[in-house]
DNA sequence: GGTAAACTACACCGTGCAGTGCACTTGGGT
DNA sequence: ACCCAAGTGCACTGCACGGTGTAGTTTACC
């Protein structure tokens, strides 16, 4: 049958020769083979899915033999799961990286907030290989239990911002009182916004849209978690400063 | 090669007769049993997406020969858009009922805004077929460019909720600018946000779950898109209620 | 009963792909 | 010079699937 869900229980594929060889020789990514049987790998699975690329497709763009992928990863399924689990790997080092950057100590709400958030969805929800991400891991979730798990991640990245709104709402700077809910709010209004644009619009989006979609999001954002004003009623942008 | 996107020009294939027969035989999804291999391909399509699912499964799902199936569609391909395609229909459909019914007009902004995306939330949105749809979309947007196409029935929706937002905001009950920019907040803090929860998230949502979501992002909208109020400088969140 | 469209059952073809086996080459360490 | 891990190239198996061909069966209508 070709729909029965894989139950793979994890295993990562001991090696070639786990219980003969004492040291571990050169499985998985190591090495310069490794390095590009993973680049290879990633680039054919984020354009065409797991299901329409084929091993020996990656084997050919990697300039490898089909036969060497065999030997470092065992199967096409855990060849998979050790490429994704290194991307996210490095995306969430890249947000945790950006969110201190400039979450770090605030001066200015908007400012700040805004600057955050553009870098952040340039450099990680919009890069053209993040969209075919997601639509990898919506696609192969239910056949890879193991990518939800990895992808909750994003519950990091989530618990990061929510932490942060708690910070600046305790500081005043923003009226909030489940912290949870608002970092979500955020999220929805910035990265899902421009991400779901990015997915389902025709035209791919510019950095300009970007930027421009992801302002309007804060700024929003900003209105609905202004903190109560001694006389407000005025412009909602003016919650800067 | 697995990866070549298919160029199909939208040719809805005549039919298995169409030059022979002068009027038209049962194609598609006429007859009784054009219905069960609809509604077999839908189930299967969804549940396992368009590469996991073979014919033959669709075949033996609608109890039906697989030979009917080629005599009535043709090919793969043209069944799952023409499946498609009337889901699109149907869903689109239900979306402008639902819209009508909750703010021809409107009496009470958060009231009847809550109650239009709670319905339409449980109803289309969180329906589980159609998270598993929006996952088919994404997976094979790139290999049916049909489906874009299709899709941008949500353009309509959103029309439709911009206009409606218009309105709103004509008659003095929320302060916008820009309605399609107000639109989009809209989607993203209600039907996106529980969509992306849904689809993300390890254990399904209940309704109840998905209703204070929904509440909560309407909150949201309304707190970030209030009219400017004589004397404001209130609890934000004593904007419910 | 006759006719024809719709349908069925089943065998069949070609193909693409995951994965294996094996003999051979390469290159660094000793 | 020797060894051995790593890699190569290629042929091969087994299988699932898309799609076709065909002979026979049902069903409705005249």
């Amino acid at each position: 049958m070709a729909g029965t869900l894989a139950e793979q229980t994890g295993k990562p594929w001991p090696g070639p020769a786990a219980a003969a060889s004492d040291a571990g020789r050169a499985v998985g990514g190591a090495g310069p083979k490794g390095e590009a049987i993973a680049q290879a790998a990633l680039r054919l699975f984020l354009r065409d899915g797991y299901e329409r690329t084929s091993v020996d497709a990656i084997a050919a763009e990697a300039g490898v033999s089909k036969r060497t992928i065999y030997n470092r990863y065992g199967d096409k399924e855990n060849l998979f799961r050790s490429v994704l689990h290194d991307t996210f790997t490095t995306m969430m080092t890249t947000f945790r990286r950006i969110a201190d950057a400039h979450l770090t100590d605030v001066t200015d709400v908007e400012c700040d907030l805004t600057a955050f958030v553009c870098e952040a969805a340039l450099t990680l929800t919009m890069a053209p290989d993040r969209i075919a991400l997601i639509r990898l891991i919506l696609t192969e979730a239910p056949y890879f239990p193991a990518l939800l798990r990895e992808q909750r991640a994003q519950e990091t990245m989530h618990a990061t911002l929510a932490r942060i709104l708690a910070r600046l709402a305790k500081a005043g700077s923003l009226a909030i009182t489940d912290p949870d809910e608002a970092a979500e709010h955020l999220f929805a209004l910035t990265f899902a916004l421009a991400s779901n644009r990015a997915m389902f619009g025709a035209a791919k989006l510019s950095d300009a849209e970007v930027e421009r979609i992801v302002t309007g999001g804060v700024q929003a954002f900003l209105r609905a978690y202004a903190p109560a004003r001694p006389a407000a009623g005025k412009d909602p942008s003016a919650a800067a400063g």
